[in-house]
RNA sequence: GGAGGGGUUCCAGAGCGGUCAAAUGGGGCGGGCUGUAAACCCGUUGACUUCGGUCUUCGAAAGUUCGAAUCUUUCCCCCUCCA
């Protein structure tokens, strides 16, 4: 490698705040960024209805383009995803329906845009669905022109293939195909929106080579390709799964102050490079914070990463909802609330019924022993008799915080 | 094609006629400590319960038995080795 500091800004930073894993030229794409702006596409899969902090890398990827001029493509995989990706897979996944595809596809567009710059004329992000392109594909025509570029032989050593083989688990001639198709998106990107780069976890790699040399060898250009590591958390475990499911980047499935939470309860340990990776602070600046400032640096961290996604006003809103569960301890007047008829009252509503009434995806069993473990909480009592009446008498101006352990809190409104 | 091994509760994995809602570990949840972290300690982890119990679960179905996750039969699915 030549002289580091001469390194492309672009590639330096991408660098700098860990976003490296590999790259087919360094040098060469450095000398490029240069000279120019470019087009540069991630791809992102349609299986479900959200994205969620997986991707959350590749979004950043994005908004550093757009931070030194480049244009960003998005390419919804709204055709491949009806293939599917055998990469990192260790069976076929079941596939999904027309309608699902459709409303993923447009879905996931919406939490794209959120964070990415639509004023910018010249970064402003190209928006494609492969689909477009690849449902009129003429089978015998795409044979003779791609298909002849690929050799089985090679195809066999890809890592997705062999390990499905080594398994003796099926691949189908479907899936089989998703390689060629996503280096075909990449020449066809290549070919109308002058794209000369793609980006991608380290799981596309394979991908992405396959595209690059597609490209070389049916137009004889030159394009590259860059691929960001596999992000694991301090203690091992694969980032944005938690085992009560993934953290989703749509308020529909996890609200703003949920997401907040999130990125509060960060590892000591993550807290300097998820800064580096998922907020807009500059890298001197996050290397220069102090250790013992490590909570502050975990606020900012929350305040940063739900303001790209949510806006500062429900940044704001979720860093004042936790000052006042932790710090204050009050009543919580921002917590969401849940609205009770006072009529319900009437039947004998126990602990255990407004607990469920509250959270219905917990079992009356779960909920008695919550109460044996001093989880409940009315207005930071403990209550402990799990035949706990609920009576008017208890609400404190038509309002109860209900608690469930020391995180979980909800604010039921009398009416 | 031949030989063998296996499918158990969220996961891994024990159990191999009754004492099994099922060991142990991981994960989850709750409590303690603390910093809403990590580590550590404790409790808990099928559902319902008037807390006495009751009901449903061990790949699927049928059967043997007073009684089955455990035995038999058929079916489905995985894995390993040899050709």
């Amino acid at each position: 490698m030549y002289n580091y500091k001469l390194m492309n800004k672009f590639l330096k930073e991408f660098k700098d705040r860990g976003f490296f894993y590999q790259c087919t030229d360094e040098n060469e794409l450095s000398n490029l960024l240069d000279k120019k702006k470019i087009n540069a596409y991630i791809g992102f899969d349609c299986t479900a209805e959200s994205l969620h902090v997986g991707s959350l890398l590749q979004i950043m990827c994005l908004r550093l383009l757009q931070k030194h001029g480049h244009r960003p493509i998005v390419l919804l995989g709204g055709g491949t995803t009806r293939i599917g990706d055998p990469s990192g897979k260790d069976k076929t996944r079941k596939i999904l329906s027309e309608k699902e595809i459709t409303k993923n596809t447009k879905n996931i567009k919406k939490i794209l845009k959120k964070f990415l710059d639509n004023k910018n004329k010249k970064t402003k992000p190209i928006f494609v669905d492969n689909y477009t392109w690849l449902k009129g594909l003429n089978y015998i025509s795409f044979l003779r022109n791609i298909g002849k570029h690929f050799t089985i032989n090679k195809m066999l050593t890809f890592e997705s293939v062999k390990t499905r083989l080594d398994r003796e688990q099926s691949l189908s001639y479907m899936e089989f195909n998703y390689m060629i198709l996503q280096a075909f998106d990449f020449l066809e990107l290549n070919k109308k929106k002058n794209c000369v780069l793609q980006i991608g976890g380290s799981d596309q790699w394979g991908n992405i080579v396959n595209g690059v040399d597609l490209i070389k060898r049916h137009s004889n250009n030159i394009s590259y390709g860059l691929t960001t590591p596999l992000i694991t958390l301090a203690n091992g475990a694969k980032m944005g799964k938690t085992a009560d499911g993934a953290i989703w980047l749509d308020k529909k499935f996890l609200s703003a102050y949920d997401y907040w939470q999130f990125w509060r309860n960060t590892d000591d340990r993550d807290v300097k490079r998820f800064l580096k990776f998922f907020t807009d602070i500059s890298v001197d600046e996050i290397n220069n914070m102090e250790e013992r400032d490590i909570n502050k640096c975990k606020i900012l961290l929350a305040n940063k990463t739900t303001e790209l996604l949510h806006g500062k006003e429900e940044s704001m809103k979720s860093e004042k909802i936790a000052k006042e569960i932790f710090s204050e301890n009050s009543l919580g007047s921002n917590l969401p609330s849940k609205k009770l008829h006072k009529s319900l009252l009437q039947n004998d509503m126990n602990i255990i019924d407004l607990v469920i009434f509250s959270k219905f995806e917990i079992s009356r069993s779960e909920v008695r022993r919550l109460i044996k473990g001093k989880a409940i909480k009315i207005n930071n009592k403990i209550i402990e008799d799990e035949k706990f009446k609920i009576s008017e008498n208890i609400f404190v101006e038509k309002y109860i915080k209900l608690s469930i352990g020391k995180k979980r809190h909800i604010k039921i409104e009398l009416i």
